[in-house]
DNA sequence: AATGAATGAGGGTTCATTCAT
DNA sequence: AATGAATGAACCCTCATTCAT
């Protein structure tokens, strides 16, 4: 059992970083079995086809961030707290895992159907759950009025073009992943709060 | 001339919808050849690669936008105005070629270097521009003091995140396409205008 | 292990025989796969490239030649012996592997470079214990004085010249096969011996 | 009239250098045509295919050949002289259109088989020449008794091999160039002259 | 559980040649 | 006479996957 795990973690663990460095088609199973010092065959053993590593990766990835939010659901934590709290989720699994991260961002289009359809549904439910406080915030006076949806779909977008270029290698990327949270958390909370005092000025 | 200029038409055309909707990599010359039903030999004379195509269909792409967004630079308009024109643009070209915006989002990483750097240098040009405008907001007093790069990727990925929605097929992605625009000019100007009057507060 | 060796002999006579009936840049993969009854994948399990193909070959074809002269060399026979010893050799190759002689004579020139030069080290090496052997002459006396290696180089293209004639299917060729080896023996040896006794004539 | 030599020439010319550069196989026809600024089609005017290229520059080169043995076996000369002319004709047609040699050191395999038996009866006509010159000799006396045919390749042999490596670029190429013709001239007159002294010894 | 030899369809690309202009 | 766009068979090779051991 222990063994099993050891193996598959060594399979997924490479060709998590094979996917993520030269792309899912890219990575053939050769590679990432002489990367893994693994037989072929033992990835056979253990996963159905490439299609099933991936989403075995994916999945898992997926649900580190449905647990994170079930958690932070169950907290009631005001507003704010909860923005800066998702954030820094997003931030702290880029650099705990920066390969399925970039993974992450390179194939959301090019997976089997049902994977895609799991990504895509996760990703709902993630702006679905964003969406939910801002009708909160809107409903407590605390958020100025907006389609909270559209508005959560805004701010992932932020949020990923932060990180997406936090992933690099320069300065700027050293800078964005250091101060990108914060930053985020508080230009969001301010664009969401501040927003209702505008108008009428 | 005009018979040339039809058959790569016809090439890049089919290309753009079969990458799109497979994704680059697993779209074969053969079927690009057969869905456009021109021989493979003839697509050999006009693109010296499946590189090329991708390549010239990615850069006429940008080069729309570029263009448009020349147009703009040369009328003067408030820089309110300009961000909705940018905004509604983008929605504009997505819903004219939604197969083009959709390669556009897939593709980023996939190709090779030389074209990933062609894609990245074109899009930054973008950004560029979009700076730009910020910094002249910036010096007018109209926007708050921020770093203007960064903050035209962040503006960039907001936008992409709502597109990319928008390109579903159910409805909150046609409420997407039918609101998008204003709400996220709106937003956009919002938060670029008003941070300045907090940070006393 | 055996099953491997089978294969790649399997693989390799085949080549060996097309290779030498139609040269080496118009014999296909598929028509090695399919006249060895072998997968194409099978070939490239065993062999990196068509190149890797003819290497192997003529590298074997090669080897013979050298484990023959060293053979030779551990014998300590008499000049005149030694010689008419490596003409035979040229000649039992010649009958024993016509395919593998005749594509020697076809490909010197056409495979890669680095092949290219391979074969030419290989060639480079026989041609050089030739030279090995007119040197020692030289030093005892049997031997006229001259330049060795290139006096080596050509001896083999003599050799060569016969062999190459020998290889038809005519009458003369037959003659070339049967008396060939002797003749040459006796020329060459009495080429090179003979030569110093004339100068002072 | 002249104009058509004149394409045809450029075309043969150029094809020439190719072919003895890379081979036949690896040379394409829209080398040629770029190579000789010309048009693929204008080629195709003027030859029938890539093959009849190879054949008009291979038959013009043989007549050559041939021409000059003709004209030699008018003149009545000294066996010695006879055998000096042959090989100087050899290396000025080397050094005159090296390319025209290199390329018939290559393909006397690859050609149809048309071309090809046409390359072996040349040869075989000139194998038959010095052939018919050696047992002339023979009658005389002034040759020692040998299978005249074998002898002829042999001495055939001997030149190749000489002359394929003065085709080389280093010094050793620049000597056998330069006193190849002598030196190979003088050994087989010397070979075939003197045998007859030693049996007896 | 684990191996790696074997499969063969399909990958992108090149080629000599044709033919409408 | 001359052009070069168009053809499509064939090229070498890679691939995910299977299966006997």
């Amino acid at each position: 059992m222990t063994r099993q795990g050891r193996l598959e973690e060594k399979i997924t663990g490479t060709a998590e970083r094979l996917f993520a460095q030269k792309g899912f088609a890219a990575t053939g199973m050769r590679a990432i079995a002489q990367t893994a010092k693994v037989s072929i065959g033992a990835i056979y053993h253990h996963f159905k086809s490439k299609d099933e590593i991936l989403e075995r990766i994916m999945h898992e990835e997926l649900e580190r961030r449905q647990r994170f939010l079930e958690r932070l659901r169950g907290q009631g934590l005001p507003l704010q707290k909860q923005i800066k709290q998702i954030v820094q989720m997003h931030f702290d699994l880029l650099q705990e895992k920066s390969d399925a991260a970039r993974l992450f961002f390179r194939e959301r289009f090019d997976p089997s159907p049902v994977l895609r359809a799991k990504i895509q549904d996760l990703y709902g439910e993630v702006a679905g759950y964003v969406a939910e406080i801002i009708r909160e915030g809107i409903a407590t006076g605390e958020v100025r009025p907006c389609q909270p949806l559209l508005t959560a779909y805004t701010i992932l977008g932020m949020v990923e073009a932060v990180s997406l270029r936090a992933l690099g290698k320069d300065e700027t990327a050293a800078l964005f992943m250091k101060e990108g949270p914060q930053e985020l958390a508080r230009s969001i909370w301010l664009w969401l709060h501040l927003g209702q005092e505008e108008k009428p000025a």
